[in-house]
DNA sequence: GAGGCGTGGTG
DNA sequence: TCACCAAGCCT
């Protein structure tokens, strides 16, 4: 399957700026803004971050509220404080140097497994063993012969990966690179292109009559949770130069057509005088948002 | 180990 | 239209 993926691989592959010459540190911030982020919107605030931060001590000596300002629109807003915070520790015990191992990359705040295994294979040429969601799914259809990789990643499927990766360590790095850009351009979630798939031959899953995913995909609520309100106050807060009122919010819900939102917002504005209500309705409301709201140098109303 | 965490494009 | 989905991580 090597040979066949790998000359796709070097056809069809994405030209991204994080795969040309591109520093350790570049890697590992694509790396981080691509968790659950698609790459077009990504890119151009990759460009931004690498021109205005060439290097982790640069970033770790910006404030948090500017790095989330910079963040934009790219979602989970607490991955960007984890990379400030790693950039204070590449500073702090590496020198200002990214690490170059598995390990000492997984130490590091907001690099997991499959980050650390990405960041020592595209940026130091490291054979690791790199399992992402694509990864998995071609491993699911090529070899398994399921539709889907089941709905957490088990130890057999790390088994399966560290199986299949080439013994040569080059030809590791490449292989996966290639089946993970498979994955992203092929061997897609929905609707496969499996008439231009270098190995439709092989594939178990076709062999198999391309059977449906045996469980269903359960989605993640959004109306009405938190999550909802916490990105309604980040929306404001970005756009704020300055500590931002509750009052301001609630408006900025309301005009921003978020009824539910404005609702939640409401009932904290009418508590606005009553101190401890308000903080106990703040605590169960936006907890996670205050934390970031605080580590950014913003105040809400006493 | 299941659930929480932002955002916007798309079939 | 509205679920689903996008190079996961942490608790």
């Amino acid at each position: 399957m090597y040979s066949e993926i790998q000359e796709w691989f070097s056809a069809e592959a994405r030209d991204l700026p994080w795969r040309r010459d591109c520093s350790a540190w570049g890697i590992l911030v694509s790396e981080i803004m691509l968790q659950q982020t698609p790459v077009v919107r990504v890119q151009p605030v990759w460009e931004e971050w690498l021109e205005r931060w060439p290097a982790p001590a640069d970033f770790a000596a910006a404030p948090a509220a500017e790095v989330l300002r910079a963040w934009g629109r790219l979602g989970y807003p607490r991955r960007a404080l984890r990379l400030h915070a790693a950039a204070g520790e590449i500073v702090e015990r590496h020198g200002g140097a990214v690490p170059d191992n598995y390990e000492e990359l997984l130490s590091l705040p907001g690099v997991g497994t499959y980050t650390a295994a990405a960041v020592a294979a595209f940026a130091f040429g490291r054979r690791t063993t790199v399992v992402d969601t694509n990864i998995r799914r071609v491993h699911a259809r090529l070899v398994i012969g399921q539709a889907l990789p089941a709905p957490a990643l088990t130890a057999a499927e790390m088994a399966l990966a560290a199986d299949l990766l080439p013994e040569d360590t080059a030809e590791s790095v490449q292989w996966n690179a290639g089946v993970m850009e498979l994955g992203a351009l092929i061997c897609t979630a929905r609707s496969p292109k499996c008439g231009e798939c270098p190995v439709l031959e092989q594939c178990a899953w076709i062999a198999a009559g391309q059977p449906e995913p045996t469980y269903i995909p359960k989605g993640q609520p959004w109306a009405g949770t938190d999550r909802q309100v916490r990105g309604a106050v980040m929306a404001v807060l970005r756009a704020a130069s300055s500590p931002v009122h509750a009052d301001l919010l609630w408006n900025a819900a309301e005009a921003q057509g978020h009824p539910e939102v404005a609702k939640e917002l409401g009932k904290l504005h009418e508590l606005n005088t009553h101190a401890p209500q308000l903080e106990r309705a703040l605590a169960g409301l936006v907890a996670d948002g205050l934390a970031q709201l605080s580590d950014a140098g913003y105040q809400l109303p006493a």
